[in-house]
Formats: structure tokens, sequence, C-alpha cells
DNA sequence: GGGTTGCTGTAACTTCAGTTACACCCAATT
DNA sequence: AATTGGGTGTAACTGAAGTTACAGCAACCC
């Protein structure tokens, strides 16, 4: 049987269809990255002691990811150890209906504690993570992170002190579902979202806020309008302006 | 100037009585307390290895609390890791304002993060443990945590776990409070609780359920009733049986 | 210019859950 | 036996939030 140069690719393409998947995660998490200069280490330079930065430096690779895209989805498996050195990451959830819910920020010189138990116990991702803002970031192979616990107190701080982070936020994230109303949340997420840029206007659609607070557009229009009228906030298309 | 008996006694615990917390969470640590039979590790054996299992026996106490008893208090601050060897403990969240909200049960095996949390890092507790049924505990004091996640992977391992556990606990009740409605929070509700107790039948009132679901008696009842009609249940005073 | 698309404002309606009020029942106590 | 208190059942009302529907407007593209 002789076949096209076209139809001996595609054959190849059937063959191999099955590990596509890693492929694509594998192209995924070559893509963007770079090896880490010394300068790049230099914002956590106090988080660790000097064998560790060296360690870290040596082993890691240095990412960047731009506002807006998704770092890593539902159900994806997660073999790095990602270091915030610049930006923020936003953390969701999402249910089998496809209805989200912001979780929290992640903020520089943390880590994603779900990240790290994805990471620990092999299991694929119950988030999605995605970029608040241009981002820059450290990936840590896992195979490190046990090693670095026994030897390294920092390192051991390090994880128990996001660990910890990560269990105030539910709690704070728990809190706020149960105990405000909803213009409560809205109030606190347009701080939170404003203290995170350091901007004091937003911008940002009635629609996205309704995703992030896992309620409607209208809803959401309607509580801004109250707040305008109320004198917290002034509105535009895209934007929404807040005093203090 | 000469003092009575009496007011001698009264003088003394006056100066004392800056001291007085400190005295009564240190009766209450003792309380209750027994050394460390080797009956008692027996359950836990498969969890550590055997020179971690020597040093908890030698430094740990057994603690036994009864049904109902608050274990931890919001604001209390802990200086011993809970290692639960019998029974259920329900962990409770509340606010400013007195309202509660359950936020899950750590069964055999398992430690409290929150509680580790707090360890770590010195600070009060945020959340209230109650004992859902007769407890059995090892109390391990914190000194000995850093020393033992450097010398024993079992340990860590361990640690690790629990806070994987009760990030994924936290992540079910945030996904409950958001998704769920009142009705499909009852029922996964009432069969976690039948789990834990391993009965069919439930000893509790609707006012106990409306508190841990932050919700009130009256729409408890009307929801139970519903929930009735529909065969699912069947109801008495003090009373729910559930049909499966 | 005309058409399309996405963002916002508003009205009318529905539904879920919380509140108030009251009646009844059971069990324990006096 | 009478009283008390806690637990339960029900009705009527209120309010918060979600839904549907539609209109106006800005930005962009042919």
């Amino acid at each position: 049987m002789e076949l096209s140069n076209f139809q001996l690719r595609f054959y190849h393409f059937k063959i191999e269809s099955s590990k596509l998947g890693q492929l694509i995660l594998s192209l995924k998490i070559q893509l963007n990255h770079t090896l880490i200069e010394d300068e790049n280490i230099q914002p956590i330079r106090f988080l660790f002691e000097e064998n560790l930065l060296n360690e870290i430096q040596q082993v890691s690779t240095l990412k960047r990811v731009a506002k807006g895209e998704i770092m890593i989805d539902i159900g994806e498996s997660i073999k790095h150890i990602p270091l915030l050195l610049e930006g923020a990451i936003k953390v969701v959830r999402e249910d089998e209906s496809g209805e989200e819910l912001l979780l929290y920020f992640v903020e520089f010189g943390n880590t994603c504690a779900m990240t790290l138990n994805c990471c620990l116990e092999d299991t694929s991702s119950e988030i999605r993570a995605i970029c608040e803002s241009d981002t820059t970031l450290i990936l840590v192979p896992v195979v490190y992170m046990d090693d670095w616990l026994s030897k390294y107190s920092s390192w051991r701080n390090f994880i128990f002190e996001n660990y910890h982070n990560r269990l105030n936020e539910m709690l704070k994230a728990i809190d706020a579902l149960t105990f405000l109303k909803l213009d409560e949340r809205l109030e606190k997420y347009l701080k939170d979202k404003s203290n995170i840029s350091k901007e004091a206007t937003l911008k940002v659609t009635h629609l996205e806020i309704a995703m992030d607070l896992n309620s409607s557009r209208v809803v959401i229009s309607r509580l801004l309008k109250k707040m305008e009228k109320q004198g917290k906030i002034s509105l535009a298309r895209n934007t929404i302006a807040l005093y203090y």
C-alpha cells in the first residue's frame, strides 16, 4: 500500500493521537520557558536560604504568562510547583454545569496550595487558575518537593505558610458566601480586585463580575447602579471607578 | 497589715488573676489525660514508622472527650496536635453575630488542619471543634512538629495528607454553598451525618440542623416534611430515619 | 451608511428562603 | 393533675436574588 506524503503524516498522527494530551501538555510547559537569571531570583531571596536558592535556580524554569490566559484548567495534572514572582492569579471553581465561582487570588511570593495538593497526590486539578495580570513565575519540578522538605527549614516554612494562607482564603470565601448578602459580596469583590491591581478604576464588565460571584448579569447591574446612586462608585462602559 | 486566712487567699488569687486564662487552659488540657498504652497506639500503627510511634507514645497524652463537648473554641490558642483514634469531630465556623455553619467532620486517623495552622502560626483558633460522638484522641505537643517533619517521611505524608483532606473538605463546603439549593444541602447533610455515625436513624432536632446549615428551624421543618412526603425519610420527635 | 456584536439599564415576574405568629404535642417537673 | 419547656407543623407575609424580555448605545467591520 502506498500513501501520499499527506496521508503518511496523517497516519502517523493517528497512531500518536492517544499521546496527544501529553504532547499538548508538554508543549504548553515548554512554551515561554527560559532559564532563571540571578536577577529573577532576587525578589524572593528573603524567602529561602542560600543553598536552596541555588538549587531552585538550577532545576527550575522561568515562565511568563499574559493577562487572561488560563494557566491550569480543571482536570489537568500538574508536575510543577508555581512560585509567583510578579502579577496575580485568579483561582476559580466550576461545577459540572459550567457555573463558576471565584475562590481567591494568589499574589507575589506565594504558590497555590491547591496545586501543591495535586502535585503531591498526583491527582488532577480541582480548580482553574487564570492570570489576573501579566505574570512571571518560577516552575519547580515537583520531584524536589519532598527532598527539600527534609533538607530546608525555609522550604518547610514556605510550604506551610502557603497551606495556611490558602486555608484562610478558603475560610474567607466560605464566610462571604454564608454570612454576606450579594451586595456586600460585590463591594468586597470590587475592593479586593482594586487592591490586587493597585488601581482605583477597574476595567471589567458586569458579566465578568457576575461570573466570578456566580450570579447573573442583571442582578449585578442592578446592585452596581444602587452603589452608584449611593455615591460609592461611578460607572461607565467596561469601567468601574471606586471612591474610597 | 494583717490579713485573715481567707483574705490572704483572695489576695493571692487577685495577683494571679492575670494568669487565670492560662491556668484554666492548662487545667483543661490536664483533665482526662492519661498516658498512652501500647494498645492505644495500635490502630494508627499503619500511619507511622516504628521510631516515630515510639516518640509519639513517649511525649503525648491520651484524652477522652464526651459527645457534645466543645474541644476547641474560637479564639483559643492551641498547643497540641490532636490525632483522632475514635469517634468524630464536627468543625464549625461562626461569625461575629453568632451565626454558625458546619464546615466538615474529622474522622479516625486524621487531624484537623485548621488546628495545625494555629499551632504553627501560634494564632488563636478560627473555628470551633465539637465532639460529634464520644471521642478518643492523642495530643502531641506542638514543639515536636518541626523536628518530626525533617526526621520522618511518614510524618510529612501524614501532615500533607491532612492538609490535602482539609482543603478538599473546604472545597466541598464551598461547592455545596454555591451550587446547591437548601433542600439539596439538607439531603447531603443527612447522608453525611448518617455515614459518620454509621446509623440510618439520626437523633437530632430540626433546630440543630438549622444551626449547622445556617438556616432557620421553620425552613428546615418545611423541607424535612417535603422529604417525608417524597418518601425519602420518616420523621419523629428528635428522630430522622433515612431510607436509602 | 448599514449591520453586527457586546455592554448596560430597566421593568415585570417568579422562586426560594427567612420571619412572625400560633397551635399542638410530648416529656419532665412540681 | 397542672405547669413548663422544648420540639414540631402550618399559614401568611416579606425580601433577596434569579429570569425573561426588551431597548438603547458604543465600537467595530463591511
